[in-house]
Formats: structure tokens, sequence, C-alpha cells
DNA sequence: AATTAGCACTCATCCCGCAAGAGTGCTAAT
DNA sequence: ATTAGCACTCTTGCGGGATGAGTGCTAATT
């Protein structure tokens, strides 16, 4: 069920043309754009088929062709034009994130800005899920009678803290006691294993009455488990009212509520970000020939979800790119863009693979920082 | 040139229909549905006047009135309907801010979402401004070698805290005397008062080497500037996708991205913030009669910006209205709704005023839970 | 003097129909 | 296998009543 050279070749015309101009396309365009050697009588006949194969549909007759779902993963998959950011978009935004202030989230942050920024869609990114990572230290800082500070540093480098309401008769040596405690008793362990009870049997041997301590302890525990919250951070979500698939209130109306329920995405993004990305190709399954076109092969991992292969109401219509990014060895977080299916995918995933790579290099670099505090030439 | 009554009273009428409907209103219409006790005709006779005198303007010739911003300036001066919200919502909502975990800023934020959450309309709060404020406490606390987390606690209780690069070479001892030493030589002075010069003379004496101290001292300075940073909060802005008013989604597009270029908004808040707010009636000079209408002048003070007098290019179809909050004696800073001119003026005022209200109530409760920790009873 | 009934007039809006145009599918010729 | 030709379909745009809401004006009424 392979399509042929010229099959493939009208798919991808069809394909690019609709990208670009968001109408359905016909032969006749199509022979005149794409400069190709045949008349549009074989390009309908071509279309025709390429149609009965799922590829393409018609809107109604007599109009011209638009890609299906199935069409934009075959384009995607096998089809794609490499393309390349400038050498100057590339230097200027990975200066951008390099200055990031040592701060894990604000490289997120800005991660995803420039994605919004470059691409003209809206981009999503997922904090890093530091369950994995350990607890380094934790301190406790008396404000005021009755209020403490709690910091949280964890062994990724990320550093949390959380303004908390502790005992008033507690003093600022008694509260330094309990965290060392805490800390010498805990330091080490994965934030998943740490629970209250652990929490609590670290802290034991401290000279606080109970009555005080509870609540303390009780805090510090919710402290440590919330470093590990999961976070949300978008960009350019306005930016799909420039498309005309959206061009209806209404419809632009609920994608944005769709979109910005932020939980949603979250929990989305947080369930695909276990599965790795499959090389430079895919997810889905199509039907294509060549599994390995040449020239894309060297990209990293990325994953394209188009259409209704996105499981969340209201995102039909779009397509959605992401790409994983990690710390040490184990991923930690998604990044990724949505727009419409009729996407410029080219650009998108040249981008994508560009943050993905530079994310990684920064976060390495962050931690080769802490570890040794010389050497800051492992820039790419 | 003063109003009479009747004129005051289809006025009214006219502005509660249009709110309600979004369409222009007639005559017809308007004696059937606000039993007016007159003809049609006679309607239109003061109608006309009311054109003629600015109050109305007319779409096209045979289409029936619509406010003008003089309209809506006289209807919020003078002929607002007086509404409460509920006891029930007074409730929720008081309670819901009042959980805000001690931070001032969550419980803005809270504000924020709550107002765009009842009034259907997106809602814009500022931050509170500090710089009137004084610093009572900064604390370092080393993470790394050659990191460190800065904690500034200022008199408003407002805890902030910064990530900062350091030299390699001081040691967490050091760090502590460096932050003590500013500590002891600033606590006390108002954040405006606070120069690197005072930062640098307040650490001179410790015992600490001037090619280490210097990037210390900077990163001090820059974090206890910093807690004066003036932050936007922002809710609810797709709201207004919902509105007939904004079915034109270039428009919207456009009123969009003036609102999330936060700068602005942010500004022009800022800019405004000094003036307080007049009474019961808003800022802006009306020809009709009576200043002081019964029942609205026990609200807290209020300002609305109609159309025209906003001067933010973008938002001249809205309306703006805010009132600002207080701490300790000074005003710290302006929450607000934006909606379109067209605007439940009544619902908005009456839960902008509640809103005023409560954030004051809690920031003094805030504030005095701090200087007494007993007594919370102080929920009005 | 204020109010109202009556009437002519003005426009937006809706709907219908028609022509134009783009695109297709099919068939027959190359 | 390709292509030219042609009939057919269906959307889109446009003009033209018809509709109807609403006005302004005048003359009659209270």
């Amino acid at each position: 069920m392979a399509l042929d050279e010229r099959k493939k070749c009208i798919l991808k015309a069809v394909v690019d043309d609709y990208i670009a101009t968001a109408e359905p396309v016909g032969s006749k365009a199509l022979v005149s754009r794409y400069h190709f050697k045949v008349s549009p009588a074989t390009i309908r006949n071509e279309m025709a088929e390429l149609e009965e194969l799922g590829y393409l549909e018609q809107p109604h007759t007599s109009a011209g062709r638009v890609p299906s779902d199935k069409g934009y993963r075959a384009y995607v998959d096998t089809l794609l034009p490499v393309e390349d950011i400038t050498r100057e978009d590339a230097e200027r935004i990975s200066r951008y994130l390099s200055d990031s202030l040592d701060e894990l989230t604000s490289l997120i942050r800005r991660a995803s800005s420039v994605l919004s920024e470059q691409t003209g869609y809206t981009s999503v990114a997922l904090s890093p899920q530091l369950h994995r990572s350990q607890l380094q230290q934790i301190k406790m800082l008396m404000i005021e009678p009755g209020r403490a500070l709690v910091v949280v540093v964890l062994s990724a480098g990320v550093v949390k803290d959380r303004l908390v309401r502790i005992p008033d008769l507690l003093d600022a040596q008694q509260l330094m006691q309990v965290a060392s405690a805490i800390e010498s008793g805990l330091a080490g362990m994965k934030l998943d294993d740490i629970t209250l009870v652990t929490v609590a049997a670290a802290a034991r041997q401290t000279p606080v009455p109970d009555s005080l301590l509870n609540q303390v302890l009780y805090e510090a525990y919710v402290s440590i488990k919330q470093a590990d919250n999961l976070e949300v951070y978008m960009d350019g979500t306005h930016n799909l009212l420039s498309f005309p698939e959206f061009s209806d209130v209404n419809k632009a109306r609920e994608h944005l509520m769709t979109l910005t329920s932020s939980g949603m995405i979250a929990g989305y993004m947080n369930e695909m970000k276990d599965q790795e990305d499959q090389g430079a190709s895919a997810g889905e399954s199509t039907d294509l020939s060549e599994p390995e076109p040449p020239g894309a092969a060297s990209r990293p991992a990325y994953t394209v979800r188009i259409g209704q292969e996105i499981l969340l109401d209201g995102l039909q219509d779009c397509s959605f790119v992401t790409t994983t990014y990690k710390m040490g060895d184990y991923v930690a977080g998604r990044i990724g863009v949505i727009g419409p299916k009729r996407m410029t995918y080219g650009k998108v995933i040249s981008h994508i693979s560009f943050i993905k790579q530079t994310l990684n290099e920064q976060i390495r670099s962050l931690a080769a920082g802490r570890d040794r505090t010389e050497d800051h030439e492992d820039e790419a």
C-alpha cells in the first residue's frame, strides 16, 4: 500500500500549499505553483486516489483537497522538508537562554517563551519533575514569631521555598535544631521515599516538646513534597487568534478555555512524559514506505500528535509537537508547541529540536557548574 | 443644563437595556419593557433631546439609541442602581481570601481571580508597592559554594527571596557575617532610602576581603530593591471573547494583545495609583444635578474610566473600574476590572467595593497577626 | 404647553436568485 | 499512461426586493 514517488510529491505539495494558504488546493493551482511536468487531469486522478487512500479529503464536492490527519501524519513522518534555524537565531536564542540566573524554572520559562515567539504558535512547558531527585538541604528561617520560611534544596540544584505558620512559642534556635535534624536524617533520600513518618523519625531526638514539633514537622514535610509541584508555563496563547481556522470567535474561545484550564494540558503532557520520543519520526503508525528519510535522522527526538491523535477534548483541530528534556539521566519534563494542524512542521520541529538540545546542554552545564565550579566553556 | 427627572429615568432605562441586550434600544421597546406611562412618541422626543445633549448616539439613522461615553458617565455617577452582593457570596469570597497562607501576593492574586470569576470580565491587580516600607531582615543562606539564597523581609511582613551567585571562595560563615552586618546596619530603613552606598557602608567593618565582598553587596542590594518589583496579575482575559462587541476576531486579538502586554497596563494603573478615588462617584465631570445619590454614598471609593477616558491605545471600547488597597496608611496597589463599556456597573462596583474592603481587612489582620500573635477574630 | 396619534421616510437585515468561478469526475482521444 | 475536453457541482459574491424596526415631523388632543 506504499505510495509511489509521484503520489508522495503531490501529497507533499498539497500539504505545503495548504499550510501556506489555509485554502483547499486544487489540481490547477498545484501544477502551476509547483511546476509539475504533468497536466492537471493527471494530478486530479492521483488526488482522487490519494483521497481513496485516506490522505486527502474534500470539504465539499468541487472544492480543492485538504490533508486529512493521516495525510499530515505521512507528511510529518516521511515528507518533511528539513529546515534549519539560522545561525543568528541559534546564537541569539542560546545566549538568551544561557543567562537564566542559574534558575532552572526561569530557564524553562524562557525556553517556552522563545518557542512561542519563534514559531508564532502557543507554547507549553512542564516544569521538571523532581520526585526522583534527592533532598540535599532543608533550612528553616524564622521570619518572626509564628512564621518561618522553609527552604528546600534538591540534588538537582533546585531551590524551593515556602512561608509557613509555626507555633508562636517556638524560638529561632529550636527551629534550626529541627531543621538540621531533618536535614541530617533525610539528606540524600529521594523525594519519593520521604514520608511524614520518615520526617518525624529524623526529628525524633530533638529537644523540642512534641506539642510544638508536630506542626513544624508537618510543614517541613509539605514543603519537601511541594518542591516537586508540577507547573505549566504557557506562552503566546492568543497567537492562535491570528489563524483563519479560529476566525469563529466561539471556536476560538473554546480553544483558549481548553488551553488555559492548565490542569488538563499538564495532565496530558505529564502522561506522555514517560514515553520516550521515537527518533526523528513520531509515534503513530503510517503505511508509507521509507521509515528513515535522509537528513532528518540526525535530529533529536520529538513527538507529533495530529488532530484526533490528541486525546484532549477541544484540541482536535490542532497539532501538538513536543519533546522532552532531561536532568541527568532521566526525563524531567516536556516542552512543546500547539498550533493548527496546518502547522509549519518543518520550522516548528527545527525549533523544538534546537530548544531540546539547548535545554539539555544548559541543564547539564548548570549541574556541572555546581559540581565543579570552574570551566564554563561547554557550550555546543 | 441639568436633566429633569424623566430624562434621567429614560437615560437609565436606555443604559440598562443596552447593557442587557447589547443592541440599540428604541422608543417602543423602552415603553413596553420599562412600563413608562407615556407613549413612544414622547420618549422619542426626549431621546432626541438626550442625543442633542450628548448622552446618547445613533449608530445610524433608523436604529435605536446607544449610550455615549457621556451617557455612561452620567449613569455611573448618578443613576447607578445600588446592588449588593449576596450574603453567601460575601462569605464564600472572604473565606476564600482569608486562607491565603499569610502571603500578601497570594492574597492579591486570589482577589484578582475572584473578581474575574464573579464579574465575568477581565481582572487586573497590581502587586503592592513597598518602596515606603522598611527593611526588617536580610538573610543569606549558602546553598552550595558559589550560590546563595538571599531572603529579604520587609516591615509589611512581605518575604521575598532570590537566588544569586556569589564568589566561590566565600564560606557560609562569612556570608552570614555579611548578611547580619547589613541587617543591623539597615534594619528599619525605608526601601527608598537604601542605596548601594548605604549597603556598602553597613558592611564595611566585616572581616571579609573586599575582593569577595563586592559581589555579595551588590547582590544584596539588588535583592532588596527587587523586593519592590511591580507585578501584574491578570485573570479571565479570554472572558471578553464572550461579548458580541468582540465578535470580530481581529478586534478581539488586538484587545488581548494590549491586555497581555502587561507592561502597559501596569504602567497605566501605577500612574493612577497615587490619585485617591473620589468617593462613591468617579473622577471625570458631568453636568447632572445631584452629586450624591442616596444609598451609594456609603460605598468605598472607586474609580471608573469609560471609553475615551482610558488613555491606553486599544482599550477605547472598554470600561475600567478600579480601586486601591492600602497597607497601613498609604496606598499600596490597585485592583480592577476591564470589560466592555456596556458593563454591569452595579454588579462590578459592588464586587470591587467588597474586594477593596476585604482586602484592606485582610492586610490589616495580617499585619496585626504579626505584631500581636493572638486574636484572630477581627473579621468583618 | 405637553402629550400623542399618525404618517412618511430611512436604513440595516434577511432572503432569494442568479451569475461567476473554481474544481471535480468522466470519457474519449492521444 | 496521459491529457484534453466537457458537463456537472457547489461555493461565493452580488443585486434587489421585501421586511421591519425605528425615527422625525406635523397635526390633533388633552
